[in-house]
DNA sequence: TTCCAGCTGTAGACAGTGTCTACGCCGCTC
DNA sequence: GAGCGGCGTAGACACTGTCTACAGCTGGAA
C-alpha cells in the first residue's frame, strides 16, 4: 500500500504535513520536497496550487462523511446530538483540515464537487430535522439551514477561542445542547 | 482631512484597497505603493505584516460597533433581529473585511485588544438575549454564545454561498428570522 | 552659528513562494 | 531498432515579507 503513483503520494503527504504542521505548511514546493521529488512535478497532475489543497480537502470531506455516516441509528434527536457532536469533534481534532475545508478562497469551489461532498451531508441533516420536528414555523429545509449555521459558528469560534473567552465555559456540550434545544422539538 | 502622519495614511489605504480588491491584494508593498512611499516604510510603524493587517481589521471591528450601536431602542426582540440584520448586513457589504476580521492566522489577535472591541458587543447581545427570555434552560450566556455562532455561521455560510445552494433561498432573511425565533422568546 | 543626535524614509539584499518553459530520460509501441 | 509521448528535472521570472545599511532632515545644545 502507498506506491500508487505520485499523485496520491502528492495527497498523501499532504495530508500529514496538514495535520502536522497547520495549513501555513502547506506550500506546493514543501509538499514537493517531502514526496520526494522536485518542486515542478506536482504540477503534472495539479497545474495550479488551488487544485493540490482542493484534492487535499476533498479527502477532509470524506473522512468527515464518514464519522458522520458512523452516527448510529435511534430517536433523531439522539442522532442529531450525535452528529453535531461529530462535527464539532472532528473540527478539533484536525482543525488544520477543518480550516482548509472552508477557506473557499483556497479551494477552487467549484471544481471540488462541494455539491458530491457536502449536499448529501446537509440533506441528512435537514431529514433528521424533519423527522425530528422543526421548532419554527419555517420550513424544515431553512430550519436546517439555520441549525448547520449554528454548528458550524459553534466549531470555528470555538476554534478560535472566541466562545471560551465570551462565556467562560470550558466545555462546547452546553452550547451544542443549546442549539439543538434552540432549533429542533426533541 | 487625511494629512496626519504615514501611520494612518497606510491604514487608509489598505482599508481602501481591501474594500476595492479583496484581502489577497492586501500585501505590504502593495499598500506602501499607493500610500506612495517605498516598500520599507511601513516597518516604521508596523514591525511585520500581521499587525498592519490587525490595525485594518480593528477598523473594521470599529465600523462594525458602530452599526450595531446605531440600531434605536425598542422591545428586545425588535433590537435583536435589527442587531442580527447589522450583523449580516455588515458581512455582505464588506465581504473583504469581514474575511480579515475572522482570519485568526493574520491577526495577531493578543496584540489586537479583541476584549475591548468584541466583548462589549457580545455582552449587548447576551443583555438583550437575558432581557428577551432565552428559550433555553441553560444560562443566558450560554444561549447568547450559541445565538452569536448562529449569527456568525449564517454570515460566514451565506457570503460563501453554501446556503443558498443548500436550501435553495435566495434571501437570507427567514434565516435569521428562524435562528433568532430558535434561541429566544419574543 | 555649528555640530551632533535621532527620527523617517530609501534602497538593496535575501530566502521563500507559485507559475512557466525548455530540457532529459525512460518505456512503449510500430 | 527507431521514434514518440508521458514523467520528472532544472532553471528562470515576478512577487512576497523581512532585514540591514544608508541618506536627509529636523531640533536642540554648545
Amino acid at each position: 500500500m502507498g506506491d500508487d503513483g505520485l499523485r496520491d503520494k502528492l495527497v498523501r503527504v499532504g495530508v500529514e504535513l496538514l495535520a502536522r504542521e497547520g495549513l501555513s505548511a502547506l506550500t506546493l514546493r514543501e509538499v514537493a520536497r517531502r514526496a520526494g521529488v522536485s518542486h515542478g512535478a506536482p504540477r503534472r497532475y495539479f497545474p495550479t496550487h488551488l487544485e493540490l489543497l482542493s484534492a487535499i480537502a476533498r479527502e477532509g470531506f470524506a473522512d468527515l462523511t464518514a464519522q458522520v455516516a458512523g452516527v448510529p441509528a435511534g430517536p433523531p434527536g439522539d442522532q442529531l446530538m450525535a452528529l453535531a457532536r461529530a462535527y464539532l469533534a472532528f473540527a478539533r481534532a484536525n482543525p488544520g483540515m477543518f480550516e482548509l475545508m472552508f477557506r473557499h478562497d483556497l479551494l477552487a469551489s467549484g471544481h471540488l464537487g462541494l455539491r458530491d461532498t457536502s449536499l448529501p451531508l446537509f440533506a441528512r441533516l435537514a431529514d433528521l430535522v424533519a423527522e425530528a420536528g422543526p421548532r419554527s414555523a419555517a420550513p424544515a429545509r431553512v430550519v436546517a439551514g439555520a441549525l448547520w449555521a449554528n454548528l458550524h459558528g459553534i466549531a470555528q469560534l470555538w476554534s478560535w477561542g472566541s466562545l471560551q473567552l465570551a462565556t467562560g465555559a470550558d466545555d462546547p456540550e452546553p452550547l451544542l445542547r443549546a442549539a439543538l434545544d434552540a432549533h429542533v422539538l426533541a
